[in-house]
DNA sequence: TTTAGCATTCTGTAGCCGAGAGTGCTAACT
DNA sequence: AGTTAGCACTCTCGGCTACAGAATGCTAAA
């Protein structure tokens, strides 16, 4: 068989095969293994020329000689591909979901208790990032003076998130509060976006007939005092200590550990893989493009949404050799729970 | 020499070379090696002859019997006490910390930077818990319904500590904002601790002449809308993946890790150690007492404190085989710095 | 009190062997 | 033409032995 060939059904049955068992057992898998699990009883040495064949088209690798074969990148593509996606979650995680995420009120508490529960159903790393909220449509925002060249803006959306900083500044509280209640009055309900562009055309527009409302509001935006969309997004990386059972090199368990510690490298993954605007979950295999610590590493992430606006993302990360099925239902069944839940609060 | 004895000069400095070199090494020392260091050029044998009395004494332990010595609990525990502590930082480790808590703003923000500072100069775990905080002047509350059945709840602290939460109660707007004018009015400079009892005593006594506000307060305040303080301490814990070059076990490792996962349990050790009113770094050794998993692990830490005020505690896990001097200089550097930095900004 | 010497004990490493698992190829079989 | 049995070959892994190295404890001498 030529290698890039579509494969037949022999073939593609004995890969995913090859896949399952390498998933379950970790550990090369021989043709007289597959030949007993086959229940089409086909001998080992039938299975062998199909593996020949398989590995030919790059999608078996061989430890060495005389060991068995392992799945390469290109055959745990293949292999979700054609997963039918119907399974069902067992009742437990299904249950386990439930309790946990059950009574979180605002984004960030669900995201924390997602990434736990999601590290808890894939025994593997759960990630989950809350995007700062461009879209977001503004509430309230509140400056109060705490002292000497402070101040503290506090941002809230309709959605209730709640965005503070602490700026250095000197204005009066009078100021502050006059500028609190014009942006309250003209701008409640804008999205964060529109209000911010908004006031910087009206700051820019009124330089000429500058009063003391226009100075503070100047001088509050050019602080970042509404910045509440900003790269402050929350991430919450959990279930990191999953990885020792799994990772043979220390070297390398050491190294995957900081990458996870580094939580804008985490961001930016999830960024570049989930930004999409795709509704389904999505399965990334091959990561160590993006990030080299993550070789043989896959990211198994659905954006979450409530209504049509993203929110952030939630995603499973984990060795190739991780239950596809089962992580995917669980991070496609979160990503409704979060919809549903959230929508219903606001 | 007899058990519990206090020990002679010479076997002070013994004990104190052989901890030394334990912790630079990592292995267990032998006479050999200390009679080479020692500059006094005493002999092998009786060096071995000091050791064989500081083993008699419970200093050190015997992995098995032609290994060197490796000190034991106690051994720690005396030359920590004998440790001068009047090193310095190095130059590098203090423009490190300096840059990275370098326009921190708020206790949150200067908590989460300090547990990755932490982390980075001892080569350990930084951990920090930030407090919720009774002892803060109240600022301003505000609330705001967000729908059906959600409120949200903001309580701004005078020293820029902001928390929110929603919450599940069905009030209107305008319920809403006199009783957020209310407390504000009333209520303004408080701590939150004298707030809350004062406020429950209100509600107490003026049980009979019930009126809308009453009954508004009344439902907030059951619903936690005033509860800042709360158990919902903010923990963060960074640099667990420099665990795995120092412990050999992959069983203790795992182990290891998911204690630090579990926020609660970091937040009790802290609590349980720290929470006294010294002011000075406290090295706490043999966590084991609290966290099995912790066994010959220890405990560096201080209490953050803004004037006279607790505000979180601040802290280095790491095995015992760890520069004390030094994490306990950059503890204690960081402690101070915290006062400074966040006295300013009130 | 200190030291030298020596037998003893234990670890870690290197090397070897054999069992086991798996492959690839060829030749026979259906 | 596809399938299977047989067989030589390769490679890993666990167990075993041997050996060097490092420390100790003890005894006896300085």
């Amino acid at each position: 068989m030529q290698a890039g060939q579509p494969i037949g059904d022999r073939q593609r049955e004995i890969l995913t095969a090859i896949v399952e068992t390498f998933i379950a057992t970790g550990e090369p898998v021989g043709s007289r293994t597959l030949s007993r699990a086959s229940r089409e009883g086909l001998s080992p040495a039938t299975i062998r020329n199909v593996m020949a064949d398989l590995a030919d088209a790059g999608f078996l690798d061989q430890p060495h000689t005389s060991a068995g074969r392992v799945p390469s990148t290109e055959a745990y593509r293949y292999y979700v591909e054609q997963l039918t996606g119907k399974a069902r979650l067992s009742q437990e995680d299904e249950t386990m979901i439930q309790d946990s995420l059950q009574g979180a009120s605002d984004v960030q508490e669900f995201m924390e208790r997602t990434s736990h529960v999601l590290s808890l159903v894939s025994h593997n790393v759960g990630v989950t990032v809350a995007m700062g909220g461009l879209k977001n449509a503004l509430e309230h925002v509140y400056f109060s003076r705490l002292g000497d060249q402070k101040v503290l803006a506090v941002v809230v959306t309709r959605s209730g998130l709640v965005r503070d900083r602490v700026l250095r500044l000197d204005l009066a509280q009078a100021d502050l509060d006059m500028a609190a209640r014009f942006i309250n009055e003209n701008f409640r309900g804008w999205t964060m976006e529109a209000m911010r562009s908004e006031l910087e055309r009206r700051l820019q527009q009124e330089r000429s007939e500058y009063d003391r409302l226009m100075s503070s509001l100047e001088q509050l935006y050019r602080q970042g005092a509404l910045a509440a969309d900003d790269s402050a997004q929350t991430v919450f990386v959990e279930g990191a200590s999953n990885l020792v059972a799994g990772e043979q090199d220390r070297q390398r368990l050491q190294e995957l550990l900081k990458t996870l510690e580094e939580k804008k490298k985490i961001v930016d993954l999830l960024g570049a893989y989930l930004d999409v605007k795709q509704e389904a979950v999505r399965v990334v295999i091959g990561l160590d493009q993006a990030l080299p610590s993550m070789r043989n590493f896959v990211l198994i992430g659905a954006p979450a949404r409530v209504g049509d606006e993203v929110r952030g993302s939630l995603a499973v990360i984990g060795p190739t050799r991780i239950d596809y099925q089962n992580t995917m239902t669980a991070v496609s069944y979160i990503a409704r729970l979060f919809d549903k839940i959230l929508n219903e609060s606001e």
